[in-house]
DNA sequence: CATATTTGACCCGC
DNA sequence: GCGGGTCAAATATG
């Protein structure tokens, strides 16, 4: 059994590392002055190859490991880990298994009760400027609200994802024009997405996102919304480029904005609630942006090129910042190399 | 008819 | 009691 254990940890270093070396490739190769799309496109089928075999290890060592938990009560952190892994497709992350708990509350008792302090830990604020819309973002995202907020001039529009009775999935959003530029909007993700997306689909609006990139001109600010942004709880959000309206404002123009929030417990929480093919896109839009720390500690990327005015701001905490923008991934990799650590314990 | 949006009421935390 | 988040019936849309 420590054979086995050694011998998947080995498999999975060396899928990442892979991995790793794909996305500095790809990089390169956008950055680069004679980037192909074509040799793009490869790059990106290798590193969702390395992902999906990466998942496959930890899939298959989640399985293992659930078994022993029905035996016997482990550690906590063990329970925390193994509970969202070992599941094969809906047993959400830990927020989300109390949110499940009180739906089937709310089923017994019809309790209208809100939400406890959801375990929720980073938000992403996207706003776009310029076009008349929000960005779109890869989900199918049905309305379930509005309200006016106090002090604010436009009402927040609340989001929820498409595939939450279906699926399960908890992902929401809220959408609110800016205050001070009304062309602006605030989108603030909370949440995982437990629901499937296909690859096909990703992968496909991820192409034509980088083709778009190349002509319009796109502003992309990321900053923390988060106060008590700190590492125990991140989250991974995904926004992607997709047919949207389910705004109430003025029809939206399609964009591309990617944020990703990181988990110290990276695989754990980024492998169940997204399918990888959305991870695996985070560092060809990423690799686009320049950065910039500012005080806190958070940083803000910005990005700019040709015909249009689409500025976004997306909140993203510093670890994936640096490792994503920064160039070559140096801070989460002790994160992962940790979680692996943990993990196969 | 199925699905999405609107909107007033409800609920909870502060 | 207030403000923000959610529910769910009514309504709209395709």
């Amino acid at each position: 059994m420590e054979k086995v254990k050694s011998m998947e940890k080995k498999k999975l270093i060396n899928e990442l590392t892979q991995g790793k070396e794909f996305v500095n490739q790809l990089k390169n190769q956008i950055i680069g002055p004679l980037a192909s799309p074509e040799e793009c496109d490869l790059l990106i089928g290798k590193i969702l190859s390395t992902l999906e075999k990466s998942l496959s290890i930890l899939n298959l060592k989640a399985l293992l490991l659930e078994g022993g938990i029905n035996n016997t009560n482990n550690s906590t952190a063990s329970c925390s880990s193994i509970s969202f892994l070992g599941s094969n497709n809906n047993i959400s992350p830990k927020s989300e298994v109390f949110d499940s708990s009180r739906d089937q509350l709310d089923k017994n008792m019809v309790s209208k009760k809100r939400k406890k302090t959801q375990q929720w830990t980073n938000q992403t604020t996207i706003s776009v400027n310029g076009l008349e819309g929000p960005c779109e973002d890869g989900f199918s995202w049905r309305k379930y609200g509005q309200k006016d907020i106090l002090g604010a001039n436009h009402p927040r529009a609340y989001y929820r994802c498409t595939h939450r009775n279906t699926q399960g999935c908890l992902a929401t959003k809220q959408v609110q024009k800016s205050d001070g530029n009304s062309t602006i909007f605030e989108v603030t993700y909370k949440g995982r997405h437990s629901c499937k997306v296909g690859e096909s689909e990703i992968f496909s609006l991820n192409k034509q996102k980088r083709q778009k990139c190349n002509k319009k001109q796109e502003m992309v600010i990321f900053n923390s919304a988060s106060p008590n942004h700190n590492a125990e709880n991140f989250d991974i959000v995904t926004a992607k480029e997709e047919v949207f309206t389910p705004f109430p404002f003025p029809p939206p123009a399609p964009l591309h904005i990617e944020n990703v929030e990181e988990n110290n417990k990276f695989f754990p929480d980024s492998m169940a609630p997204f399918p990888s093919p959305i991870a695996s896109e985070l560092p060809l839009y990423l690799s686009l942006l320049t950065s910039q720390n500012d005080e806190f500690g958070m940083e803000h990327m910005i990005l700019q090129s040709s015909d249009s005015d689409l500025t976004e701001l997306i909140s993203t905490p510093t670890s994936i910042s640096n490792s994503s923008f920064g160039g070559e991934g140096v801070d989460y990799e002790p994160e992962i190399a940790f979680d692996i650590e943990e993990f196969f314990i």
